[in-house]
DNA sequence: TAAAATCCTACTAATTCGATAGGAATTCTA
DNA sequence: TAGAATTCCTATCGAATTAGTAGGATTTTA
């Protein structure tokens, strides 16, 4: 599961891509009573998403934080590997943390690596698709979906 | 990522579905040894693989643990959920474990959500097709892969 | 110069993880 | 029928991780 340091990043940058599009500084407390997120917890989390390089702030009075890259560069993907670390559910099978499991006897023939390898290749690709212009898309689209379900269900009556 | 309780319980069952063919109890300190597991571990662990109906054991001299379903039958996401919990990234799109994202807003139109749905639904498709006979076969095929390499590699020189 | 914002380090309580200890119960064999 | 060898089961433990909080330094604007 996903740790609640990456959900309430991936919130925070959704926020900022949704509600900022002048790109003017949004302060941390406008953000976190926005989306529900411990003000303090979330000014630790927006600093590492700052030296990570994808959102850029201002100092002192009207400061705040905004997006450094485009909403369609930002994914989820770079944002768990961020926070939760490797997307593979095996070190063996991860990318940019490889590690050999200690226990492991064969690597080449393991049946099981295989598995997760397979897991592994399709999650990040669902993931780095995952951008926050896709994520807003889609919450876009459910919204319409639901007022047309609203409609149809008046209209049986 | 898995927990070692679960990759060790992945590779005892692996272990048992392919050399216990004949069904006679194996020893705990058999499977410890042969797959670098803690032995007092793996005590618990297949403890809990028996009460989930896995396993079987006989007790006292000759006893030991041996698989009671088939090798089709036992699959990684039930072995995963057993150990792990959910398969899912979060707990909203939890099929078994579902809960509410205590921070989310408004769940039926959220974008992140509705990533995470698919991912989860690719996910649990995949791990329920890795069944113990399908580890297996995949770990022979590597074999002969390996070996054909080898093979094509002396030709060369 | 004061107010208001981010920056940054350090700390903490609670939970989970990876195991170990020790003995009870069971079953085979001599 | 007495061991020997095995699983069964509960309790415990140290280390790491998670989810935050505290408090003050720094920076910027008015």
């Amino acid at each position: 599961m996903l740790s609640k340091k990456t959900k309430y990043a991936i919130n925070a940058l959704v926020y900022l891509a949704r509600e900022n599009k002048n790109g003017e500084p949004v302060q941390i407390s406008k953000i976190a009573e926005s989306e529900n997120i411990p003000r303090k917890f979330l000014e630790a989390i927006l600093l590492e998403l700052r030296h990570a390089g994808m959102l850029n702030s201002r100092k002192g009075k009207t400061g705040g934080y905004y997006l450094q890259q485009n909403p369609e560069e930002i994914n989820i993907a770079d944002v768990m590997r961020l926070f939760d670390g490797p997307i593979a559910l095996l070190p063996c099978v991860a990318y940019k943390y490889y590690e050999r499991c200690e226990e492991c006897i064969d690597e080449e023939t393991c049946g099981i690596r295989s598995v997760f390898s397979d897991v592994r290749s399709e999650t990040v690709k669902m993931l780095k698709g995952a951008t926050l212009a896709e994520i807003i898309k889609r919450s876009e689209s459910l919204k319409k979906e639901i007022s047309l379900q609203k409609k149809t269900l008046k209209k049986k009556k």
